[in-house]
DNA sequence: TTGAAAGCGGTACCAA
DNA sequence: TTGGTACCGCTTTCAA
């Protein structure tokens, strides 16, 4: 532990075995180390050879060089996760284990790659260079057409995104965010409300939810009498006070609220400026977090309904055997709504 | 879009272009293609031929494949984060992202690799064959000292653990969580507590931080004549309800709730329960979210001090550069008690 | 200023 | 049943 013994670290800075150390050790060829290892059923080897091949590589502490074997077999099994950016809640990261899980078993190697401050076009060729052999873009790194091409000249055999944008070249799935705000505010309308706020978060990176949100909600309205309001709002005390602070200047009945943690926030300022929920302002949020049932009134909420992991993994999959063969599919993202206290 | 066009989606499976190919496009040779798409130095390229070159690459859509050069280069730029298990938080997932960010900065390829359902060696050795110049292991996926000893012979020359466990091999950082226990139990001690409730999660995967929060809180009584009461609670209401139910029986004045989500939790089904906070029982979380505030009493909670980000990358890297020249650091994690209304 | 060629660590064909 | 060897894509001497 301490400074004086020094020991010699890096004996001579010892080299990675490789399975020419193994051939050696063992007393046989390369090509035999590669057939036992890789327990090649086209070729016979006798047991005692590959025993001996086996605890030579044990010995050795031998782990085959990923980077040789795929440049060898001319593809990866990589698939490449873009991430960064967007703060997930626990829903996004349950599907998102999930998703590995079931991709891992089917043999692919799972690399998540953060992007963080790339543009679309520099990202996608960073992802490019790891020869990819599919990517799924969750809609957290814009995805270009360019940058789709640029992934498949590169040997990736399916691009998808999921979310609301339909990229050129690639597989788009539906996960439609429009649908929560469609629920929320289809719930508000059927419960007689009229003039129905529909928060939108400042903080950066949250338009790609926020937008379709709202549209969802636009699109509740429309053919009614019902008018949708949007409302900025950023994720602080000071920020919802003063929008409580105008509120009944607004003259809305109802509001829903981006998600649960935004509404949480709100509807405190709300009731902290006098607002009667809900009898003034009825307040939706969305997630369905455990959390928002702990307010009184308790709030009411979205649920959101993830595809399972396991079936976007299939799909990718699928599409990897053979990417002419994917067809459309249905949303992955279905929304239902929980009527708790609030509305 | 539709059905019947069948347009030939891959004209001949067409290959993935190769250096080769620039090559022959621009009329030179490979090894120019190298100089000119890397900017040698030690080669001057006239600035004709470097302009043929990189128009052809252009045109290609030529991406270097990553393994081959790092296969020829004899080692990667790879640093693996091992990620899954876990729901992060905003705190953990703000630190990662400013991780990995900063790891770009310095050149490196961060790869998070989710090994959800690996055991510990089975994992190491996943990502040993990767050839990651640097592991971070987050403290989510165990690692052992073969493990530890694995990756190095295979070229790892930084295997960094965060978190509490000291791991034999690789250098540890510590991340210490007993420090929240110590901080939260501490408070409550001034403010004359004397038998003091210590929520333990019963969720999976949760031990990694309860146990050394829980550590941390025995530390503080330690010499003093309080006592620490463990209490099992898992993360829904009916749990919560049951503990609240026989809160009066346990004769604690205090509780320590693990985090703020707990906190927010135990203390609606107490106050439920018709125990006063915080005149019977004082409340105290942790992670200071915003949320707590919201709750009446507001929370009072104790602030996690992240490391910064960048902090961490600059010791990978000088890890990387020099292995043996990284002394010990301070702690990653600070903590300090924001007080406020219940406790 | 440019090109020829060796070699990184595996795999798989063909020959023995 | 095993070994020899070509080759995947790229970088980097060494020669021209």
């Amino acid at each position: 532990m301490s400074d004086t013994a020094k020991q010699p670290q890096q004996p001579a800075e010892r080299p990675v075995p490789t399975s020419a150390d193994v051939a050696r050790l063992a007393g046989v060829s390369r090509a035999t180390v590669s057939y036992v290892l890789n327990n090649t059923s086209a070729v016979r080897i006798s047991e005692p050879t590959r025993v001996r091949v086996r605890e030579a590589a044990q010995e050795l502490g031998y782990v085959p060089h990923a980077a040789a074997r795929s440049l060898r077999a001319g593809r990866t099994r990589i698939v490449l996760l873009p991430s960064g950016h967007i703060p997930v809640g626990p829903l996004y990261s349950r599907f998102l284990n999930e998703l590995q899980w079931a991709l891992r078993r089917l043999d692919y190697t799972v690399v998540q790659y953060g992007s963080l401050g790339l543009g679309a076009d520099e990202a996608a060729r960073a992802w490019a260079e790891l020869r990819p052999v599919a990517v799924i873009s969750l809609g957290e790194t814009a995805l270009t057409a360019q940058g789709v091409e640029l992934l498949k000249r590169s040997g990736a055999r399916a691009v998808v995104t999921l979310g609301p944008h339909r990229v050129e070249g690639a597989h788009s799935l539906p996960m439609d965010q429009r649908e929560i705000g469609r629920c929320a505010v289809g719930h508000l309308l059927e419960r007689g409300h009229r003039r129905i706020g529909v928060v939108v978060p400042s903080e950066p990176g949250l338009e790609l939810f926020s937008t379709p949100r709202l549209a969802g909600a636009r699109k509740a309205v429309a053919g009614t009498d019902a008018v949708v309001e949007p409302l900025e709002l950023a994720y602080d005390e000071s920020s919802a006070a003063a929008l409580a602070r105008r509120w009944r200047g607004l003259g809305l009945d109802a509001v829903f609220a981006y998600n649960d943690e935004y509404a949480m926030l709100l509807m405190r300022a709300l009731q902290d400026a006098g607002v009667e929920i809900p009898g003034e302002t009825a307040v939706v949020g969305a997630d369905n977090l455990l959390l928002g049932n702990l307010l009184r009134p308790r709030l009411t909420t979205v649920n959101i309904d993830m595809v399972e992991g396991r079936h976007l993994a299939e799909l990718v999959d699928a599409a990897v055997r053979d990417p002419s063969e994917v067809g459309e599919r249905r949303d992955l993202m279905g929304a239902t709504l929980v009527r708790r206290e609030s509305s």
